[in-house]
DNA sequence: GGTCTTATTATGCGAGCGCATAATAACGCC
DNA sequence: GGCGTTATTATGCGCTCGCATAATAAGACC
């Protein structure tokens, strides 16, 4: 019973476009949650958010246009809620780090239904100039967050901090995205402990070709281009 | 200009079952390469493989079936010539790592296209109990090839392989992962230094957690299930 | 309280989808 | 060379899709 119970009630609320908006794009996420690929569906969309289909066409450009809005709605929150967790924690650069970790692989960060939802983006990603390049900003920010907290190891003068960064995004994304599609392969604990001792190795100076200077670092270590 | 161009020739040839399935599977592949998610269809599909709807259902219980079938394929021919080429190399155990990784970073290996066809499966896993079993079987090889190659580090007997697997496996993952979303984000070269590093790091005993025994591990990495 | 803006709904159109069912013809077999 | 098996095609049905267009009404403003 969606309308009002009220019989001359009003038959529909007429909201500020803002407030819409985000209707729309929280409606959006929870489609894709649910239903996947097919969740990107204009009438699944509007359904969801319990409006009629013209809504999206009207707030937004397009049904395109809306998917890139929900991508970086939800990149932006998890990217500024984990970072925020680290960077409550005390100045100890290890437990800032760990405490990103933690973060990273919280149950509900390791929801394979969320885990749905980035594959739709993904595979969005070819086709749209839009979805890059939100798919660029979020990911820089991932890695610039990562530099940062990298920044405050012991002897991070020592350290090449920006490829450091690709590494360590990368192997959290590889345990993420393992643990996303069968979250009983391994524990999240493990998961951690493996960032923990990839970081307690890069600070040890273990990874050579992340040490600067290293005379085999730029025989092995090609240009990075702009992320 | 399909049908034979002499005038009263076949219409269609009959061919094998068993050739006909692997025609099928290739055109899956072929159609999911292009088409991304909009290439699982029974007609884009027979219309890639130059035949007729009906003859999906025929030679396939379903499209499901057809699907979980391409993925295997997919999934073996990649591990399998990536495997032959590590351990073709000589019995060094750094190089035939190398090896391995250098052959996971070939421009065709981390071809966006490519990379689509996996979105596809990995979104279909939740929903079907055969794709789940073909990527924990795909995954649990991927696994054991990895620990088989770590098993001849020097000092493999002091290691966790099986733990040790899992993070290169992941780290591995990610990086194919982001090359494949933007190839220009670093260089092939970058990754597989990355995972030189992390293996040289191994071997050091650098990754504290990946040592057997050590009383830190029981407390840190929590048992490990069945892959 | 009338009026105007515009957020919102309702409806229709054409196309593509999966699936089922019937018709057809290639080719092995004797 | 006719025959039977079955691989293969052709066709139709009901559904949902995205998109466009017209009709409606909520709520602000004076």
């Amino acid at each position: 019973m969606k309308p009002s119970s009220a019989v001359g009630g009003p038959k529909f609320r007429r909201e500020a476009p803002e407030l819409r908006r985000d209707e729309l794009i929280a409606a959006t996420l929870a489609c894709l949650k649910k239903h996947g690929h097919d969740g990107v569906s204009v009438r699944r969309i509007s359904a969801e958010a319990g409006v009629s289909m013209g809504l999206i066409t009207h707030h937004f450009s397009g049904i395109d246009a809306l998917l890139a809005e929900a991508y970086e709605a939800l990149a932006m929150r998890l990217l500024t809620q984990n970072s925020e967790h680290a960077f409550a924690a005390g100045a100890d650069p290890y437990e800032r780090l760990h405490r990103y970790f933690t973060g990273s692989f919280t149950p509900e960060a390791i929801d394979p239904a969320v885990f749905r939802i980035w594959l739709v983006f993904w595979s969005l990603v070819p086709h749209s100039k839009t979805m890059r390049a939100v798919r660029e900003r979020t990911y820089g920010r991932a890695r610039a967050t990562l530099e940062r907290l990298l920044a405050g190891l012991p002897n991070a003068q020592g350290l090449r901090v920006e490829a450091a960064a690709i590494g360590l995004s990368a192997l959290m994304d590889g345990l993420w995205v393992e643990l996303s599609l069968n979250p009983r392969s391994f524990d999240a604990a493990t998961a951690v402990a493996l960032c923990d001792d990839w970081v307690q190795a890069l600070a040890s100076g273990s990874l050579r070709g992340l040490r600067v200077q290293s005379p085999v670092t730029a025989r092995r270590h090609a240009r990075i281009v702009a992320p």
